[in-house]
Order: C-alpha cells, then sequence, then structure tokens
DNA sequence: CATAACCCAAACATGGTTGTTTGAGATAAG
DNA sequence: CTTATCTCAAACAACCATGTTTGGGTTATG
C-alpha cells in the first residue's frame, strides 16, 4: 500500500505541511484522544483551513495519523529477529513493543472512538500477528502452555503491556521498573504450568 | 443551587425519580461513557429538567453514579470469604470481579473522562486495596511471586481482567470461556517462577 | 383539602466542534 | 516572469451538549 508520494501537482510545500499535520495528530492525539482539529492544526504551525484543505474530515485525518502510527510501529519491530528461543524472542518483542504502546495509548483511543474498535484491529492486524505466530510457534515448540489458546495469549500480552502504559502515565511506575518487570510477567503469562 | 443534603421533606417519588435517574446513569455510562444527560434522563423515564433538579452538573451526576456502582461491586465482594489459602481465594475473587468490571467498564471510562483519573482510583481504592491484601498474604505465604511487587502484581490483575472484559465487548471471546481462562492465567500471573 | 414539593415541556443562553466559503496574498515551479 | 498552487484569517452555517429559566400542571403529605 505505497502512496504515490510523488503527486505530479503537488507542491513540495503542500507536501511539507501534510506532513507536519499527520506529525502533530499523532502527538496530539497521543497526549490527548480529544484534541481538536484546530489545537492540531495549531501544533502543526498551520492554518485550520490548510488542514482542512489535505484532510477533508476528521475521521479522514486519525485514519491517516493511525497509518502513520503503525508505520512507526513496524519499522521498530519489522527488524527484530524472532526466529531463535521463542522465549528468547518474546522477551526482545516485550522490550520493544511496551514503549511503543505508551506511545501510542492515546492515538489508539482516538482511532476506536472515531473508526470504531474494528477498523482499528484492521491497522493493529499485523503487529498483532506477529505476536501471535511468535506464540503459536512456542506452543508448537512446547515451551509455552498450549491449555490457553495463541488468540488468549495474545490478548493478555496486550492487555498487560497496555496496564503497564496506564500505570506509567499515572505516574505509579517508572520506566526502567516496566522494563525490569514486563519481560518477566509476560513470560509466566505463556510458561507452562507446573 | 440550595444544597440541602438532608433534606427531611423530601418526598418519596423525588427519592424514587432520584434512584431512577442513577440507575439509568449507571445503565447508560456502562453502554456507552459519552451517554449524554438528555440520554440518561430519557432512560429513567424523568425530565432533563428533572434530572437537573437532583444533579446540578453531569459531573455529580457521574461522580453519584460511580458511587453506586462501587456500592453493587462490595455487595458482591465483601462476603467472600479470602482468608483460606491464597491461590483459592484469588481464582474466587478472579471468578467474581471479572463480571464486575465487565459490567462497569463503560462507566470507568466516563469517570476517568470527568472526573480525572485520580478521583476513579479514589473510588476505586477499597476494591483494590483487597486485591492487594491478597497478593501480599500470598507473597508472605512463599505461594505468589515475591519478586514482583503486589502493587504490579495487581496492576497486573486489573489489567487482565480489563483486556478480557475488552475481548467479550468486540465479541472474540464467550463469557464462558473468559471463566475458564482467567483463573489459570492470574494464577500463572501469581505464581513463582520456575 | 390546602399547599408545598415536585415534574415537565418548551424555549433560551452559552460554548464548543466540525466543516465550508470567500477573497486576498504568498510562493513554488516551469 | 507568470501562473497554478497553496496558505490563511475571518466569517458563516449547522450541530450538539450543558445548564437555566419560565410557567403551568401534578402529586404527595399533613
Amino acid at each position: 500500500m505505497t502512496t504515490d508520494v510523488t503527486d505530479r501537482t503537488q507542491r513540495v510545500d503542500a507536501q511539507r505541511n501534510r506532513a507536519a499535520i499527520i506529525d502533530a495528530a499523532l502527538a496530539c492525539l497521543s497526549a490527548n484522544p480529544r484534541a481538536s482539529m484546530a489545537e492540531i492544526a495549531r501544533a502543526a504551525g498551520v492554518g485550520r483551513v490548510t488542514l482542512y484543505g489535505h484532510f477533508s474530515s476528521r475521521r479522514e485525518l486519525v485514519e491517516a495519523a493511525s497509518v502513520q502510527a503503525i508505520g512507526r510501529a513496524e519499522v521498530q519491530l519489522a527488524p527484530l529477529d524472532l526466529d531463535g528461543d521463542p522465549r528468547e524472542a518474546l522477551r526482545l518483542l516485550v522490550t520493544t513493543s511496551w514503549r511503543l504502546v505508551d506511545d501510542f495509548q492515546g492515538l489508539i483511543g482516538a482511532a476506536e472512538q472515531e473508526l470504531g474498535a474494528d477498523r482499528v484491529r484492521e491497522h493493529h492486524d499485523e503487529t498483532m500477528l506477529r505476536v501471535r505466530r511468535l506464540m503459536e510457534r512456542g506452543q508448537a515448540s512446547g515451551q509455552f502452555r498450549s491449555d490457553q489458546s495463541a488468540d488468549w495469549l495474545t490478548a493478555c500480552f496486550f492487555a498487560i503491556l497496555h496496564g503497564a502504559a496506564t500505570e506509567i502515565r499515572l505516574g505509579r511506575l517508572g520506566e526502567d521498573e516496566a522494563d525490569r518487570l514486563l519481560p518477566d510477567t509476560i513470560q509466566a503469562l505463556v510458561s507452562v504450568p507446573a
């Protein structure tokens, strides 16, 4: 789904503004899912009319910001080598993922509000699939518990990350602590019970 | 305007309406955290003006609904005997709690939006304390892991329940499955790692 | 039954958000 | 230099939510 970056009749300043708006939307909506279009425009250093020139509705902007967020996440996640020992791979995935969840939690809220939870899942799909595949592989190799479905383990994975991000946001948990706790907690989640 | 708390001259129909409004608020806000005052009034079978006669602001109503919700939760939770084997007690707590989280998830969202996360935690405090005390007891008896703080284990407890409620709401998880999976998952969370 | 308490619909004020229009001015690109 | 593209502020329209006021009707209660 590569968009035509070089639209023949689009000026570079327009492209730059468009990018600035998406970035601003990402930042604003992450901080506050209910940020208004005016706020986002101001944060982008652009007039409100200009914003509507690029995105004809709030929904469209949220959509674009979501795509951007997923893109950034993929940049971090794609290069990870998850083919080794499933336990090690999972720890690696956790330590990389939780910051992303922390960063984009607000945006996800805005997107759920604006696009519906289904559409969000659709975007989130590839990211979630990566986790689920790892869960399945760990189950197949007998290192992860198989008495619970990979779907459920995946849901728990995100639930814990989401919870940690919330705790951090409330100032009840430090980032360093999260870094230390999360891998062990997730490990416990998937381990074969005694 | 007049904030006569102990209005001994309050008519019974007024009391009944007040109760109906709180119930309606509980139901509406649980289903949709952004339900309007008009919606809630309609659901309560009452005029909008009457609603404002009882609660002078949305904030006040959400506050009252929160108190009501906590009350209902306590009715379910208080009689539980959590003094036996911590593992058994935790399973009992899980099977009773997850439905409550499922029921009130929306309301909690509305309350966080309206009263701020801190105030919600304040309400939620007793409920959370019950979990934390159990975690501490399990740690003290050596049956729960002690390499992670009781606070963290408590946060994870709610994160998992919250996640399960979300999965249910999205139709990706059945209530019966949740009943089967959750106790084992929480068990794994608190167990001493191998 | 008398009356204070209560309910309610309609209307109003206020403020915020989304989205659009206009018209004049700036600027990138050929 | 010329032009199509782009920006922008101001104003406008439409909508929705929160609260308030009014004035007439209903009902509990003593």
